[in-house]
RNA sequence: GGAGGCCGUGCCGGCGCGCGGCGCGCGGGGACGGGAGGAAAGUCCGGACUCCGCAGGGCGGGACGCCCCGUGAAAACGGGGGCUUCUCCGGCCAUACCGGGGAAGACGGCAGUGCCACAGAAAACAAACCGCCCUUCCGGGUCGAACCCGCGAGGGGUAAGGGUGAAAAGGCGGUGUAAGAGACCACCGGGCCGCGCCGUAAGGCGGGCCGCACGGUAAACCCCGUCCGGAGCAAGGUCGAAUAGGAAACGAGAGGCUGCCCGCCUCGUGCCGGGGCGCCGUACGGCGCGGCCGGUGACGUUUCGGGUUGACCGCAAAGAUAAAUGACCGAGCCCGCCUUCGGGCGGGCAACAGAAUCCGGCUUAUGAGCUCCUCAA
RNA sequence: GCGGGCGUAGUUCAACGGUAGAACUCCAGCCUUCCAAGCUGGCCAUACGGGUUCGAUUCCCGUCGCCCGCU
């Protein structure tokens, strides 16, 4: 996959150049929370597969983008295992949120190869996601 | 090698997350404080707490179970002692028994009941298949008898030997006998005793009696003793919103059958349906007026209770509710390789594992190190 | 999170503590020109680890897996 390792902390570490002072903070505003959210999400939004996690999105009604993060307990048998994937995507959503356009609510669905990656590569692949590259699907 | 206990990575930095009180000033942001475990796990026990039930008690069901001491609210745990079983060593002809070392034990019950397949003659108030012994008959050896022989038949004795089995009714030796046998004897073992001594006790030692008549299984039914009402924080409680239906009170009642209650009838009020008139509208239809016809006690307001959804309390010196405790840089330490001895490169800083009401136990998973005890060399 | 139940052939179910069976499936053979049906025979299992017992699918303890209920 990639031959050059990235060096350098999280203030440069960003693979894309969306790092000029951005907001990374990341709020319980920023996420969603209610099951009604959800369940319009995953009902109406658009998913996008890649290898370590699946993209679910669809326009955002709020004033800001929110996210979710989602470890399923079939895929993750151990509660460890679900924290360490959930914290893993939202830590590289944090990251690269600044770098994404558009109001969107999203939700980010943890694969089960997550757990044998460092962060760097989910930090790639949920921006190729989140470009529209990759594979994509319609739901409904 | 075995067993037990302790600890379960630390430092700097900025980026983040959820919590608390503080002050800005109330859309949010700020500094400070504190933020996973010994198992947070499995949910196997016990409690706190909450709701339900309850005069009192029983049945059913369940948990625990040698003795003493200690800790504890209880479950349970620790220390010491006893007994049993297994194993090793020694004694011994001996797998029987005795002595010693080690380990393990869900270790109350000489009240009753059930079960013990297959094999085997017989499996629990014993039993005779083979064998052994005695005897009768038959046949033969002989003319006959004593006596001897028989893959021969019948009757009887016998638990020493064979064989079956997880287990065969005390062990070894001797006396004895037709052959044998606790039939008898010595030693050992066992059972019973309102017996003696020692011990707080479980129990031990001794004495007397019994030739021994009392197999195993209670993690089989059961009996005895102690204890247990049920459910569980998704318990339970508070507040608000919208919607349809329920209960109570009040609001409109009057008259008659009939003096009162109940009931029935008439009129009125309310509601529903159908006509009539007016207005709006292309139409479906809507609003108002009127009180014409039919039905109904059905109506309105307030309060209460139930369901759905949301917030809060319960809830904490970690504490949420799509659920925080993370990712990264650096220094340091350790390991391996190279070295021109200045250093360079690579890897690692772990294992098991992540709190959802809390606490005490049990069980299971697991890394490096430290420490203690015991055994062997 | 809290509480409850169940693990037996490939599947659905049996089995007082005493050799684990049945039906369907699968395989082989017979029958048929061939297939199906039918007939005959065969293969295949007690979730795992301990304990009690002479003997465990059954009794007891632990581990693992699956299912269900409760907002």
């Amino acid at each position: 996959m990639e031959e050059k390792s990235y060096r350098g902390g999280a203030a440069k570490g960003a693979p894309s150049s969306a790092d000029e002072e951005a907001d990374r903070r990341l709020g319980r505003r920023r996420r969603l929370s209610r099951p009604a959210d959800f369940r319009l999400v995953f009902e109406r939004g658009r998913r996008r597969a890649g290898r370590y996690l699946v993209l679910v999105r669809r326009a955002g009604e709020a004033d800001e983008s929110r996210a979710a993060f989602v470890a399923g307990k079939r895929t993750f048998r151990r509660a460890v295992d679900r924290a360490r994937a959930r914290r893993l995507l939202r830590e590289a959503y944090r990251l690269q949120r600044g770098g994404m356009t558009g109001r969107w609510d999203m939700i980010l669905i943890a694969r089960r190869p997550i757990l044998d990656v460092k962060r760097q590569a989910v930090e790639e692949e949920l921006v190729r996601l989140a470009a529209g590259r990759g594979r994509t699907r319609e739901k409904r």
